[in-house]
DNA sequence: GTTGTCAACTTGACAGCGTCAACTCAGATG
DNA sequence: CATCTGAGTTGACGCTGTCAAGTTGACAAC
């Protein structure tokens, strides 16, 4: 038997490309309905597509190019989603642990995506390096104002490196090891997590240079110093604090 | 032409699990080599071992079950490694940048490995459970002695998460995506996200609870205070800041 | 309305993969 | 010498991505 009964009716002379987005929407609702990669095979997209397994290769060159567009096609939120999470928010601070809780639930309502564009080695081509170069830049875009407001100091591409490794990693923890005793609010988490490399970097940037370095003592004693002056008033307020 | 020429002399009764052995090495020696995973197929294995594909199966349930037994071989050295590197240092705060700074560097130094447990999807089963979960143990042991000293606060599995996340996040970036402008010190960087990781972890151990969010105005000034505290001496010392 | 052309798609195959049931074979044991 | 059994092989199955060559069908021209 065949692939499947012919079930697509031939596109017209100049409609060809039509095929293209049938075969991207088949590829993601399989995607999507598996949750696994491992579902996504040329000959289960064509069958869905009511075409047959070689026609995929007049749109996709070859696999990887379906599979990466399918997993670019929901990467176009990730900016957006960034953005807003961060718009009307002043305080670079603030902004910037929204941008990176947006950043962490948006790799965790994407995980196969998340997965096969972020997780994978790399494919020596050019191809996807847009998904993962928007990761950076729009991290480093979460950061800028803050290194503007002089909260963070620093190389800002070192700094967007540091801040997307504590977030990528929450992400890619979370993906591959949800055996982990991982706490049941994960959204608290990636704030968490964010507010960590935050106020870890804006200290880290203010310590480099030489110089001996402090001890356990000197640190816990500055901390508690340092907490208490940035708690002033112990009244609640409508937002987490840090 | 079968798997190829035969060229191991067949085990005498008893010394079946001898095999096993020259399976492994055969594996081991085929991923650092090709320094990819896609090397390890079955019957690459097999012909190295001078022996037949379907032989592999004598001694491992499945492929699967060989990969993990390859990369857990080489995972023996972490809890060693990591324990070596904060031998001697009694401050816990140094110490804990050693055990960070040693763990990305294990990482960096076995990729295909690392890959293979770390950002692979999970199994279902229970196996190579021992190896991401030897990671996290790890992680937290380096964090208890600073949580004993007062210098991080807070519920330690959730702590002993958030570093993990840094430090993985910045091991899983670097693996799949070696085209970042990384800088040339890799080591470095894995400094840096663990003195990120404490610092931040100390800080905001502090700041949890109800209260206004500090603004990114008060945080600066706040941050330069404690920055000038932590460096009263300006003298140069051996070791780096932080 | 017949014909020709060319894009769109199919046919049929290839090599390689993990996996398994059935078979052979050598070495130890009686 | 006969037999038993653990060690390894043979040959196959269904699956995968991929490709060269063939076919089909809509339109344009006569």
């Amino acid at each position: 038997m065949p692939d499947t009964r012919r079930s697509r009716a031939r596109a017209r002379p100049g409609d060809g490309a039509l095929l293209r987005g049938e075969i991207l929407s088949a590829a993601t609702a399989l995607l999507d309905e598996a949750g696994d990669e491992s579902a996504l095979t040329l000959r289960a997209v064509a069958a869905r597509a009511g075409v047959t397994t070689p026609s995929v290769y007049l749109h996709f060159a070859n696999k990887r190019e379906l599979v990466d567009a399918v997993c670019l096609a929901v990467w176009e939120d990730l900016g957006r989603r960034m953005r807003d999470a961060g718009a009307g928010v002043e305080d670079p601070y603030q902004a910037m642990r929204r941008h990176g809780a947006a950043f962490v639930r948006f790799g965790l309502e994407h995980p196969v995506q998340y997965r096969l564009l972020m997780m994978r080695p790399r494919s020596g081509e050019e191809a996807e390096w847009s998904a993962a170069d928007a990761c950076l830049a729009y991290v480093g875009e979460a950061i800028r104002p803050c290194l503007e407001a002089g909260v963070l100091v620093g190389d800002p591409t070192r700094l967007a490196l540091q801040m997307l490794a504590a977030l990528h990693g929450l992400v890619a923890l979370y993906l591959a090891r949800p055996d982990y005793p991982w706490p049941d609010d994960v959204e608290t988490m990636a704030d968490e997590v964010t507010r960590m490399a935050g106020l870890g970097s804006a200290l880290a940037g203010r310590l480099r240079g030489p110089g001996p370095a402090p001890t356990a003592g000197a640190f816990t004693a500055a901390f508690d110093a340092l907490a208490d002056r940035l708690r002033p008033d112990p009244a609640a307020g409508p937002d987490g604090r840090g």
